[in-house]
RNA sequence: GUGGUUGUAGCUCAGUUGGUUAGAGCGCCUGAUUGUGGUUCAGGAGGUCGUCGGUUCGAGACCGAUCUUCCACCCCA
């Protein structure tokens, strides 16, 4: 055999079963998306790179898939930077297209585009594959799909109330149990940074913050010590790192700590009120904790912030997340249109669900009788009772060659079909079926009426 | 992008300080059994040891590069 061949790194083959698995947690999110009132888009895989870039921060850019410009690309290519070996300035003039990094930034450029057909509020899902230069790792792909909710046009934070809800639904009807939603209010962490007198350094700040329960708060003091936050600023943020337990108990640290930042009191205010309606209309199996170290994708997230963890047995990065950003559709020129979504992942659900076993063992929909195949006159006659039985909402497939009985068998048992139909000589003169129970191996002589019963 | 790790049959893995023809279990194929699968028995096929190069009389093993896997950073679903 020559070299084998193989496919890209990061990237997976899926065999009939894990369709089955995967489109299982499709139909699943699907289901609880329309049941909400989401309706789906579809946007191209590739962007105009200046769509995407700079959307990410400077880690985001690095990590998008940038198109190679078709014909004679390097005869356009700036070539100041050609010489100086400079990749990043040379990119854009080889390189007009890129691969989607998210669902969230083609939605914002989506929603500017079509401003004047949708009628807003608007609240779209959108499941499809997305792509980034990552180093792969345990439930971490450089091709993976994303399934995302949001609604545009509207800042009432009822919003974030029923994505919270929709989590809850999501992984309530996957049976998964013991999923943390977790959030934070972009506020809030601003808030601190103002009265930390750290607000120019926000990013910097967060990103420490987020730290904590990795690295400890020894650490996270040292990166932000390094990173120009005063000292006392670092004292201020005491009572931060021991907080924990009920949301009403941290909104009340967070009061004293922010008293004075009108920024913060605002967000303190919103994460109240989400918690408020949260505790009244109860959640089936999630949980929702506040957790002021939460600090992702601030490069345009302005209120809530989500994050949703996996059971604690398992070992795995967050398998959802989201928020509010009032301004993503600013740049694409589009003000004063605010959104909140949020984003399932896909793959990592499926690893979660693989490790705790929760699959239902029904996923794989499979041929429910085989017919043997004798020959050429005794398959025409199974076909036209398959023929019949595909009319009455039953899988039946004919064994296509007149192979060895050992052989069919076989087939079946491997496929875990789970009748068989022998349809021999004397069973067409008496138009009989004769119908095998593979488990059990049991035998029935029956007419086709009840074949179809039976089955 | 940085540091580490992994790769031997379809799968899971052995393979001694470098030494004849690279093994096992499971799976696969054939037969015992021409209208009966799973169990049993007998036989069989299947490997450029990830790839390329180097050291050596001799490399699956040692060295280098590269690809891949997983892990820690970074970041993230």
């Amino acid at each position: 055999m020559a070299q084998k061949p193989s496919i890209p790194k990061g990237t997976r083959d899926f065999n009939p079963e894990q369709v089955a698995k995967r489109n299982y947690i499709f139909n699943t999110i699907r289901g609880a998306f329309e049941t909400f009132g989401f309706q789906p888009i579809e946007t191209p895989s590739f962007e105009n790179s200046e769509t995407l870039m700079g959307k990410y921060g400077d880690e985001g850019d690095r990590l998008i898939f940038k198109i190679l410009n078709s014909g004679d690309f390097l005869g356009k290519a700036n070539e100041e930077a050609y010489e100086a070996k400079d990749s990043l300035k040379l990119t854009p003039s080889i390189s007009e297209k890129a691969l989607r990094y998210d669902l969230t930034v083609p939605f914002a450029r989506y929603v500017v585009q079509h401003q004047n057909e949708i009628e807003f509020p608007f609240k779209r899902y959108q499941i499809q594959p997305v792509w980034r230069a990552d180093r792969p790792q345990k439930g971490r792909f450089r091709e993976f799909y994303q399934c995302d909710a949001d609604v545009v046009g509207s800042d009432s934070l009822w919003q974030e109330v029923e994505f919270i809800q929709l989590y809850d639904a999501v992984f309530s009807a996957l049976k998964l149990e013991g999923v943390t939603i977790k959030i934070n209010n972009r506020k809030i962490l601003s808030g601190i940074a103002e009265v930390i007198g750290a607000h120019d350094k926000l990013i910097d700040f967060t990103v420490a913050l987020d730290k904590l329960d990795k690295i400890g708060e020894e650490k996270v003091k040292e990166e932000m010590r390094s990173k120009g936050i005063p000292e006392e600023g670092i004292e201020k943020l005491q009572p931060l790192f021991s907080l924990s337990g009920a949301f009403e108990t941290q909104i009340e640290v967070l009061k004293s700590i922010l008293s004075t930042s009108e920024e913060g009191m605002k967000g303190i205010e919103e994460l109240a009120f989400i918690d408020n309606a949260i505790s009244e209309l109860g959640l089936q199996t999630a949980a929702l904790q506040l957790d002021v170290t939460l600090a992702r994708g601030l490069n345009y997230y302005t209120g809530a912030i989500f994050e949703v963890a996996a059971p604690d047995s398992v070992k795995m990065g967050s398998i959802g997340g989201g928020g509010r950003y009032d301004d993503l559709t600013g740049i694409f020129g589009l003000k004063n249109v605010s959104g909140v979504g949020i984003s399932f992942g896909l793959d990592r659900i499926y690893l979660v669900l693989e490790e705790l076993n929760k699959f239902p063992e029904t996923v794989t929909k499979n041929v429910e009788v085989l017919f043997i195949n004798f020959g050429d006159k005794e398959a025409l006659f199974s076909l036209k009772a398959i023929k019949t039985l595909r009319e009455n909402g039953i899988n039946a497939e004919l064994y296509p060659d007149a192979a060895k009985m050992k052989k069919q068998m076989n087939h079946a048992n491997k496929r875990a079909i789970p009748y068989v139909v022998l349809v021999g000589e004397s069973e067409m003169t008496s138009n009989t079926f004769t119908l095998k129970t593979m488990k059990t191996g049991e035998q029935h002589t029956l007419t086709l009426e009840d074949l179809i019963a039976h089955i």
